[in-house]
DNA sequence: CAAAAAATAGCACGATCGTTCGCCCTGCGC
DNA sequence: GCGCAGGGCGAACGATCGTGCTATTTTTTG
């Protein structure tokens, strides 16, 4: 890896880190300059502007998320068991991790400023929402859950639980906010075996 | 009403609506200013500071929230309509309004940004919760929910259906968005009758 | 109607934003 | 040893940010 690769990264994985807290907005030349020791000029140097800056960091991000959430999962055995680990690994990134704060609190900056930055963003979206459907699919096809069972719409519940869970942990630092995704998990599956 | 006054509700108005497409950090003076044909100093002059603009935003959004979804459910009888009342309202201006977007987006620029206005924000989410629990609560008691459900955990899941039509209605531009949040509302219904 | 008070404008400030340009330094092929 | 390419720095730019000052206009009050 080129001298110019490497501190690319570790800029990239700093904005992550910046970015995680305060949002994709907060994410200033200067003050990532600052945070990486370099100067303002020599980090520009490495992305043409900050828009694309701002992209490779969705990327990085997206990068982690699949491979602390998704990958893992993937892992365990098809049906109820895949579908909770991902939610057990998302729960611990929503609690610890940086991805997923990024991604959060990126779509409410951005869900109406048009640009390559949204449509990236809603892109992940939809393409994290299809994986969920269809290991959702695959837990139906192998008896998991009910037959007349709505992918989709479980997809979109389970996204639901994790948002609320990410407000409760984050906005209101309720002690409680992983009992209670737990709960909510539980009926959604409940209510769909 | 006195003339500054006047000019101060209508500044808020304006502040509101650019807040809500936009987030509370986007809210500049000066494009304020311009919105609203004022001079920068002479808007400036309402509020003392951006912090006590902030604080009057949300403050104002917070009586249009009331205004537009509590006020109205609580006309509705008593249980289960009390409920689906305050759900269609939400749901209402979560697709057209602006203090709901205004709120979801403040929830995570600020949710690791102490200071007052989080403070506000936490507060108000608190007492919202409040609502929630206590209509649910009511409904218990008038024989509509199960004696053993859990109030708060009704809100908390209430909550996050609400969050996740947000953002599939404002950042996916889901054309069923309306139709997956009433579903996962009547799910969480019946699974707490 | 005059005087007091409030509302608004004009201007300037230091800071910070993203971005550009020119120069230095370092390492590598010839 | 020399030249060259690329990584990085420093300074500077125009713009915009929040925020003070000082007038000036407008409203309220007696």
């Amino acid at each position: 890896m080129s001298k110019g690769e490497q501190t690319r990264k570790a800029v990239l994985e700093a904005a992550v880190d910046v970015a995680a807290s305060g949002g994709l907005a907060s994410l200033t030349i200067g003050s990532l300059a600052e945070r990486t020791g370099l100067s303002k000029s020599g980090l520009f140097a490495h992305f043409k502007s900050k828009e694309a800056l701002q992209m490779q960091v969705l990327e990085a991000a997206a990068e982690a998320f699949v491979a602390d959430v998704i990958r893992p999962a993937l892992a365990a055995p098809r049906g109820e068991k895949r579908i909770t680990a991902l939610f057990e690994n998302w729960l611990k990134v929503s609690r610890e991790g940086r991805s997923e704060c990024l991604f959060t609190s990126a779509a409410w900056e951005y869900d109406d400023q048009p640009g390559p930055v949204r449509d990236r963003l809603v892109r992940m979206y939809l393409d994290f929402s299809d994986s969920m459907a269809q290991m959702f699919r695959t837990g139906i096809a192998e008896g998991y859950f009910a037959e007349g069972a709505d992918p989709e719409q479980f997809a979109h519940d389970m996204h639901g639980v994790m948002l609320i869970h990410f407000q409760a942990h984050h906005l209101l630092g309720d002690a409680k906010a992983d009992d209670r995704a737990r709960r909510a998990f539980a009926r959604l599956i409940a209510s769909n075996r």
